[in-house]
DNA sequence: AATGAATGAGTGTTCATTCAT
DNA sequence: AATGAATGAACACTCATTCAT
């Protein structure tokens, strides 16, 4: 990783970089082993400081991991709510869009593997579970089930509830994610996500609609 | 939990009846608190035994593991073989009970959890990973594909790609079994996985059959 | 310690003498180092243990200190309760006996050292204050001061506030105790503490009659 | 806190007053915390620098404390040498004011934890235990002890055991500072510190005048 | 002179596994 | 067959000290 020709120092100071190297390196290790099994000292090592270093940054294990979801994660979702808020046109574009964000900068991306994480050790770690429920699952379902509103409102989608709509939206995405993320059990399966999340769309997008087209 | 066939007398019973209460505490214990989390000290109390017994009868922790699957579900995958081996009738009827009998017997019941911990933890264990994905995944897929490919053998399925529509069946299934299995993000989430099933079922038969229907 | 000369085995089963064995340890670095520079391993490998072993018979740091306390301390804290309650003679007796048996099994044993650490730690461990406090501070002397109060009924003492004449009582020999437990720092000065309890028993007892003799 | 008798030019000040910033708020946590328990960066902050500017003036924690005692405690015994040294007057008004210094300067003020200090935490810390029984404990009692010899000497004081009689005039101060300054067991006690250096102090000048009035 | 980022040895605690009885 | 005492490696977290800037 370090071509060192000329000596290195103890260390290096980097300071504006470090929180995100060990950011990027804490990612990397608790969707690589989950949240328990991930060591502080790999992810300092990974972003090549020492164990200490880390300390410096997050108080400990758990603050680390809540800011590894606030940056990657929760930012997103703010993201997404002023595009929601913003957004001028047809509900059932804004709703391809939204979906497709998720998937796409979220889902798609190592950081589904947190979401994957939360659902598996979410029981042994009361706090965490309650966090992300929190900062995550509570307001990205309430995203969706805005959008949902919005349609039935300006008369684009079917009157739907919109709360039960949002889980049926939300699952087929999940275990498309789960499949990607996971110690694939049945490894030979070459599922093609974006078939998957176009027909997904597209089939839901029609089933939504108020002209039943 | 599970009565055996031929009645014992009751003095004999429960030297016998240990390495299944082992193996139930084990189970629950996996199940509740994923297979890291699982101290062998609580498996044994629940049982009733001491820590140290726990070793007259299984190696270790991944052999206790093992053996929890093996029981519990390469059992019931063997004894599906044989009834799919032994079934005489129309290949959607077989299906239906083939898909629905992986639903009450496993994914329904705690054994659930164990498809669960194996999608969240198996990077972290790959011998177990390989053990899990040789004796219960695999087996379980070939089963659905023998089906599929029985039933467009004889002309009752269109024809499908047999390895295609196993993962297409599979995965509905294990979808509904993480959202009934896992700290569930959105507590609200009334799911009815009956109707699921019966509506998933139907659906699918309906789209197999060769005619149309 | 051990005189080996038959190979010795990898650990001994030695279960009901183990815990005094690690209390008596304990006390041991606990008046020699104080309470946060013991080392529970040193603590373990005096007793012949590994540190694990420790952890079987207390649940933590702070639990084995207070059992500690309440063995060594405590109880003959308990044991001096029931002397005096069946005590039947002179109040200036009983009041006697009860400073001498407290210099004799207290602070003139390494138990001593046990109250000069609470002093001189007490305040970064709130926990072990309020406990030693309760148990131990607090009991001791409400024992003095029962018997003052006893010796004022029975017209033997001088009619004293009960309370304050417990902290003259108690200073003097708290004391000696410093002197007794701590890095000396006169190492030249020698203190004949039979002498001093001596000394301080007769001149108090005068001092406390009710005839001024 | 200390006044530097030559008024400097204000821009100056800062700079000459970091040191003394920092034995100020070095003081100050040793003595509410301990010496182990004493953070050097809570020291540097309190003192509103930061941690490596604290070694900038001092070689490491041993270093900073003894600097503590020195420029605090040796100072004033220093100036009771002189003072002592320079006295002219009957040996009696001597011991009096020397030990009603002792009292005001050290034992009364925060630097009485500082001997409390060396009393819990001398064992663990040889270096400074040495150092501290060299400076101060034998300088301080040395220093009574010739008071009381001139007394003896000048007919002034019945002829006692110099060395003995200092110990009999340290202990009382002593443990007066400990319940001063400790955690205190029995908070309700309410010492008069002024009462009691009164009492003291009389009584034992009347206990050493040659004509035992 | 001052900073503060970086280090790494050290300690309390947990738990799968062993083995004498 | 059963026990449960004992082990020791492992890990989160702390803090005195260093040093490039």
């Amino acid at each position: 990783m370090q071509a060192s020709q000329e000596p290195k120092p103890r260390w290096e100071r980097r300071k504006d970089a470090r929180p995100q190297e060990l950011l990027a390196a804490a990612l990397h290790h608790f969707v690589e082993r989950g949240y328990a099994a991930t060591r502080l000292e790999d992810v300092a090592k990974q972003a090549g400081v020492s164990k200490g270093t880390l300390y410096l940054y997050f108080a400990n294990k758990e603050e680390l991991f809540k800011e590894v979801v606030r940056v990657n994660i929760v930012a997103t979702i703010g993201q997404a709510e002023q595009d929601v808020a913003a957004f001028d046109g047809p509900s059932g574009e804004l709703l391809a869009a939204l979906l497709m964000k998720w998937w796409n900068e979220i889902c798609a991306t190592s950081l589904g593997g947190i979401a994957k994480l939360m659902l598996a050790e979410g029981n042994n770690f009361p706090e965490l579970a309650q966090f992300y429920n929190d900062e995550v699952v509570a307001r990205g379902s309430s995203l969706i089930t805005r959008v949902l509103e919005r349609g039935v409102a300006r008369g684009e989608f079917r009157p739907v509830d919109p709360m039960v709509m949002t889980q049926v939206l939300i699952a087929p995405v999940m275990m498309l994610m789960m499949w990607t993320h996971s110690y694939m059990p049945t490894c030979d399966m070459t599922i093609a996500p974006d078939a998957f999340m176009e027909t997904f769309i597209t089939t839901t997008l029609r089933g939504l609609s108020a002209d039943g087209a």
